[in-house]
RNA sequence: GGCGCCGUAGCCAAGUGGUAAGGCAGAGGUCUGCAAAACCUCGAUUCCCCAGUUCGAAUCUGGGCGGCGCCUCCA
């Protein structure tokens, strides 16, 4: 498998350290609110990175933080007059509904902060021993002057980026591009002991310390979206690097924007959509879809129109699935047909293009086209007469490729109540009657209540239709 | 100022040297009591523009136009 690395700015051939382990790390979301769509992408996309070396047969430590203090944290539990303990817990929760509904699995670890705050010490203090970091009125910094490879992940170089600094030199830095590692206490703020004083950790030191703590000093996959790039990873970088003398990870893997009208989403340009709202008129497998339909390092403008879109060739495979499912509850126990035989070829190949498109630096959008075509395939070939191997063939099919998408993954089929039942009955006796009128007024009724009929030769087939 | 990305049919989107995948929408047809689903057929002589390299370029090089991002918290 090629992956884009964003360190050598290259693909390359994906070779994990431990043979048949791949550890990853992928920073999580900061939880003082419901997480929006830019949010979700990473957590999408990464999951299906996680379900595909999975299902290529690695065993997969994947660590997703969650970071719980920090200026934002601080400022909205003081807005609702709440702990930043109590505020963290609660949008965890809401994290974990929100990633449920998407399908997103649950990583190995999903760490907090504040439960690392005296790894995080022990660091700070090892950094300082190694005379890159130090001690200003309370205020640890990391002193990037001292690490010579400073800046070679976003590829710029330590005089160009203070050059273009924006941000004001704080009071005892000695160079603007230095970070904090420990902030001193300022009043009201929830603070730990240290060996400087009362304070808090600064946030690029967690990620450091929760990614070795659990998956080692040196990782094979850190992944996040594109914007952390800079500050964020370069300076995880600079701490784990200077402190280990071993490279932090190994391949660094970053996701593009979403946009709306061409314009990244953003917390703070105040153009997002939570995925709570928007898990109020779609399905959350629609979101999922619309975020596999383009390569993850591309930016994707996002718009209900788009996700309409994503929701109607959704549908055309489950229309597939359900299909197959009628259709093996039906067909019958007999020796394969020469087409049949050839059609279990083909599938073959449809599997070999799906994994060639995700081997390509995890390429969905061409992961899709392979599922689509394999979907046309199957709608054309089997039918009622087709043997039931053939059709359980492609129903496993189907089922594994869309599993690794993290697709298809409710089963159309759902029970009836009776009072449904009777209807479809009472349906059935009017069409054998031909009495069109009665049947069709039936069908007509029960499409409002978002069930649709469809007669099919194997009889009626049930479908609900998607919320929209 | 530095670093970087993008521009492919009405819409979305793969393809990155060998002659344009896939999806959505649309049109016609087949099937159907009518539908639905499905299937078949139709859509870019062409990939923002110009020049160059090459037997050959959407794909490489140079220039231009347009859009966006990072360099500050941000997925």
């Amino acid at each position: 498998m090629r992956l884009y690395n964003t360190l050598t700015k290259r693909k390359e051939e994906f070779v994990p350290l431990h043979e048949g382990e791949v550890r990853m790390y992928s920073c999580g979301p900061t939880v003082y609110d419901y997480f929006h769509i830019g949010n979700a992408r990473p957590f999408i996309i990464f999951d299906t990175l996680r379900r595909y070396l999975e299902y290529k047969g690695y065993k997969v430590l994947f660590v997703q933080n969650f970071t719980d203090i920090d200026d934002k944290m601080i400022k909205r539990a003081n807005e609702e007059g709440i702990t930043v303990k109590e505020l963290g817990d609660r949008f965890i929760n809401e994290y974990f509904k929100d990633a449920d509904a998407l399908g997103i699995k649950r990583a190995t670890f999903h760490p907090r902060a504040t439960q690392h705050i005296g790894d995080m010490i022990a660091l700070i203090g090892k950094l300082i021993e190694k005379g890159v970091a130090y001690e200003v009125n309370g205020n640890v910094y990391f002193d990037t002057s001292a690490f010579p490879e400073y800046g070679k992940l976003s590829g710029q170089k330590l005089e160009e980026l203070e050059a273009g600094a924006r941000v004001e030199v704080e009071e005892g830095k000695r160079n603007p591009m230095d970070f904090a590692l420990w902030k001193a206490q300022k009043p009201g703020e929830p603070a730990w002991d240290s060996p400087w004083g009362k304070g808090r950790p600064g946030w690029h030191i967690e990620c450091s310390v929760m990614a070795m703590k659990y998956l080692g000093q040196t990782i094979d996959i850190h992944a996040g979206g594109q914007d952390l790039i800079f500050p964020h990873h370069e300076n995880e970088i600079a701490q784990s690097e200077a402190a280990t003398g071993k490279p932090f990870a190994r391949y660094w893997l970053h996701n593009g924007y979403i946009n709306v009208n061409n314009q990244k989403m953003s917390k703070s340009l105040g153009n997002f959509f939570t995925v709570r709202d928007i898990l109020k008129q779609f399905d959350p497998e629609v979101v999922r879809f619309f975020m596999l339909s383009a390569h993850y390092r591309n930016p994707i403008n996002f718009s209900e129109d788009m996700l309409r879109q994503a929701q109607s060739a959704l549908e055309r495979l489950y229309n597939c699935k359900a299909n197959l499912l009628h259709m093996m509850e039906n067909a019958v126990e007999r020796e394969l047909s020469e087409e049949e035989i050839d059609f279990i070829q083909r599938l073959a190949g449809y599997k070999v293009k799906f994994e060639e498109a995700m081997d390509d630096d995890i390429n969905t959008a061409d992961a899709l086209a392979a599922i689509f075509d394999m979907v046309r395939d199957i709608n054309s070939q089997l039918s009622a007469s087709s043997s039931k191997q053939a059709v359980e063939r492609a129903y496993a099919l189907l089922d594994e490729l869309t599993g690794v998408l993290g697709l298809l993954r409710k089963d159309p089929r759902q029970e009836l109540d009776p009072e449904i039942k009777a209807l479809i009955e009472k349906r059935q006796q009017a069409r054998k009657e031909k009495n069109w009128a009665l049947a069709d007024q039936i069908r007509d009724e029960l499409r409002a209540r978002g069930i649709i009929l469809e007669d099919t030769p194997q009889g009626v087939r049930v479908l609900f239709k998607h919320k929209d």
